[in-house]
DNA sequence: TGTAGGATAATTTTT
DNA sequence: TTATCCTACA
């Protein structure tokens, strides 16, 4: 069996395969198939008789740890499940939770997402009357992830001289004493953020060395994906865990390491060669991803950075299509000559919208592509933006479950002590809380015993909520998760409520509280789950980002739109980089200091080699940003470009109906114009009305009029059938001509 | 206590 | 442009 793989393998990555004893660091290039050789060493290291409850993978995403566990359960069979496998937070969330009481933590804590870390410190700050300009929830969070990150504690923090005086310079002086505040009241409410669960890991493998010593013997194979992305407190929790056997395995790429924000450290790279004198190398250097232009235009790319660990990625594949550069007038029409450019290459090469992925540097350039997309009636998905379990109504409920498991969450009581409402107001509220702060007692404790501290009249609603959730534990403890969470949501009154609203919000709200009982209906019946009930349920959603979410429920195929941040680890066909303009990408945040400038280069980087045979970049001389038309200047990424990876091509003639005569992808390297807004405002704007209902179009002809619900009147000019789908192009009164494939467009005949 | 409407701030990236 | 926060009034 060994050599069976073997074959599939080139000497350094068999290399790394075979070396699975002692420690082993693997630096391993973009798309030089890093997962390849993760799965078959945790495949050879069971084959060889290591049981898999003796190996943990950490991964960055639940969706890479996912994929490399199917991948391993493919070679070895289903024994692969009992893998430790997981993200860093999730694994060690786990684990904490059969610990936490060691520590002092309930072992139903709750882990608040950044939202409640956020609200938490802002309710603080005002308790405090500080000023709230000046400690910015998110600014004071950032401080204070950091300090966590470096396992600087709230006294160390308190004490510590360097960080008074970083603090106090900038004009700040608080936020030790908010460090201090938030922890404790987190403490109280039983609850850990996401910092919290590596700190927390560390101080657990500290103060109680006989657990510590329980997961060394437990894992006696350590191996670490993306280890250029780890912090200080996932480098010691590695460490520790394997200063045992010293099977440690890592992998990492120093050029892609993009995290530093998030407190990654690349030293933890150099780091590892000093804690492992005997280490054993392997680079990884041939790429099997991408086309030779693609590797190259990235490698001129990277070269500009001057911390890096100095390797040379190559590929073998074909030179592959030159990297094409389009330049818009405004996003909006980036959007639709990206969106054009997928529809051609599609259908000239016959491929499927999966192979196509539009990637940005942030969220906010999404919605330009989208409207393009749409209008094309491209089928697209987003990864990232607002989660599932951001919304709001998923929130609530979800806080409604959250207290039912602990009491003490301060940040879910608050969110549904008067929603639904039932007459609790703002003043009550904080009555609540100053009488729990002064009598030191919970909050939960005063609520639950509100009549023994103010009037029957305040007091009555608020009682009678406690005892609502008293009734959902007692629930809770005898069902599972589903059969709690319906309970719940039909008894707190939230499915009548959502449900009594008729609006078009409303409706998916209700909807969305559906999917969510839907979702946990599944979670209890995975027959491999061992523990239904509701607190694991809530652990497991704490973890779960959107890109889970999403890959879970794709249906059918689609253009993928989503940051290069998480598109981090995947790869396309055809890849789209969209948004090349300075103080965008890169972005205005990070081109002050030379590390921010560099890491903002990785990114491109990782962009770059996300694709395998065909990569475009846009950029737009002028953008729309709160609501007023900005004019923008190319990124210096692009002259960073070995010129001779890029075609300079002209635009295509401009078709008719058109009269802005969009479509100009020119090239123009020197050229240092300044843009011309040149968007004008619709002046009709056609609007569908009510009641338009498409027809059947399968016996559509040339020459007769149509009607569209966006791109109103048009008459149909040509029709084209391509393997059994037919192409209509339209020439539309007010939008020009659009080409529309019949089967998803809503026409109406006329 | 609840609501409506106006003022105001915001866009980096994520477990 | 949009979302959230705050204030004024019922």
């Amino acid at each position: 069996m060994a050599l069976d793989y073997l074959s599939l393998l080139n000497p350094s990555q068999a290399g790394a395969v075979m070396q699975t004893e002692g420690p082993c660091m693997i630096i391993a290039g973009a798309g030089s198939g890093k997962t390849r050789v993760l799965t078959y060493r945790i495949a050879h290291l069971i084959e060889q008789g290591v049981d898999p409850f003796n190996i943990l993978a950490l991964t960055f995403t639940n969706k890479a740890a996912k994929e490399m566990r199917a991948r391993v359960e493919k070679v070895v069979g289903p024994n692969a499940r009992n893998l430790w496998m997981g993200t860093f937070h999730s694994v060690f969330a786990k684990i904490l939770r059969s610990e936490a009481d060691k520590i002092g933590y309930p072992r139903s804590f709750t882990i608040y997402d950044t939202q409640d870390s956020k609200t938490l410190i802002g309710q603080i700050v005002k308790e405090l009357e500080l000023d709230d300009k000046l400690y910015k929830p998110s600014l004071v969070l950032g401080r204070i992830s950091a300090a966590k990150n470096k396992l600087i504690s709230v006294n160390q923090y308190l004490h510590d001289p360097a960080i008074k005086a970083d603090d106090e310079a900038a004009l700040r002086p608080k936020i030790g004493v908010l460090y201090q505040q938030y922890q404790m009241r987190c403490f109280k409410a039983g609850a850990m953020d996401f910092d919290d669960l590596l700190f927390n890991t560390n101080v657990l493998f500290k103060e109680h060395a006989d657990v510590l010593n329980k997961y060394q013997n437990l894992f006696r194979f350590v191996m670490v994906d993306e280890y250029q992305d780890t912090n200080y407190s996932q480098y010691l929790i590695t460490r520790k865990l394997a200063a045992k056997e010293r099977n440690i395995c890592v992998v990492g790429d120093d050029a892609q390491s993009i995290y530093a924000f998030r407190g990654a450290d690349i030293s933890n790279i150099l780091n590892f060669e000093k804690d492992y004198p005997e280490l054993k190398v392997f680079k990884l250097e041939q790429n099997y991803r991408s086309t030779k232009n693609i590797v190259w235009a990235a490698n001129s790319v990277i070269k500009n950075n001057q911390a890096q660990l100095r390797k040379s990625v190559f590929s073998e594949n074909e030179d592959g299509t030159l990297i094409e550069v389009i330049k818009a007038a405004s996003d909006n029409e980036e959007g639709k000559l990206v969106a054009n450019s997928i529809y051609e290459d599609k259908m000239n090469q016959h491929l499927s919208y999966d192979n196509f992925a539009i990637l940005y540097r942030t969220n906010a350039q999404s919605r330009a592509m989208e409207e393009a997309l749409r209008k094309l009636n491209i089928k697209y998905k987003i990864v990232g933006g607002l989660s599932f379990y951001q919304r709001k109504e998923i929130k609530d409920l979800v806080a409604y479950l959250r207290l039912t498991v602990n009491q003490n969450d301060e940040q879910a009581l608050r969110r549904v002590i008067n929603y639904p409402k039932r007459g609790i107001g703002d003043t009550t509220i904080s009555k609540l809380i100053t009488t729990a702060d002064e009598a030191n007692h919970t909050l939960w404790e005063v609520v639950a015993n509100a009549d023994q501290f103010m009037p029957a009249r305040v007091a009555n609603p608020v009682v009678g909520f406690a005892e609502k959730i008293k009734s959902y534990m007692v629930v809770a403890q005898k069902e599972d998760a589903f059969e709690a969470a319906k309970f719940i949501a039909k008894n707190s009154g939230m499915l009548e409520e959502l449900y009594a609203d008729k609006s078009i919000e409303g409706l998916s709200r209700y909807e969305n509280i559906q999917e969510l009982l839907n979702g946990i209906k599944e979670y209890v019946d995975d027959p491999e789950r061992e523990d239904k009930g509701l607190a694991a349920f809530l652990q497991d959603i704490a973890l779960v980002t959107d890109s889970d979410v999403k890959d879970a429920q794709q249906d059918g195929e689609a253009v993928t739109l989503m940051t290069i941040h998480s598109a981090k680890g995947l790869e396309f066909r055809n890849v789209y980089i969209v948004g090349m303009e300075e103080n965008l990408f890169p972005s205005q945040m990070m081109i002050t200091s030379r590390a921010d400038l560099e890491e903002e280069r990785r990114l491109f980087y990782v962009a770059i080699t996300r694709a395998e045979k065909k990569l475009t970049l846009s950029y737009a001389t002028s953008r729309y940003q709160w609501g007023n038309l900005r004019s923008c200047e190319k990124s210096r990424f692009l002259d960073e470009i070995d010129p001779q990876y890029i075609n300079f091509k002209f635009a295509p003639p401009t078709g008719p109906g058109s009269g802005e005569s969009p479509f100009q992808h020119v090239f123009e390297r020197r050229s240092n114009l300044v843009a011309t807004p040149p968007r004008k405002l619709a002046a009709t704007k056609y609007v569908a009305p009510a009641d338009f209902k498409p027809s059947d179009t399968s016996n559509l002809q040339t020459g007769q009029r149509v009607e569209h619900p966006k791109f109103g009147y048009g008459t149909v000019s040509q029709l084209e059938n391509q393997q059994g789908t037919t192409k209509a192009t339209i020439q539309f009164e007010e939008v020009g001509e659009k080409v529309l494939l019949l089967s998803f467009a809503k026409l109406r005949v006329l």
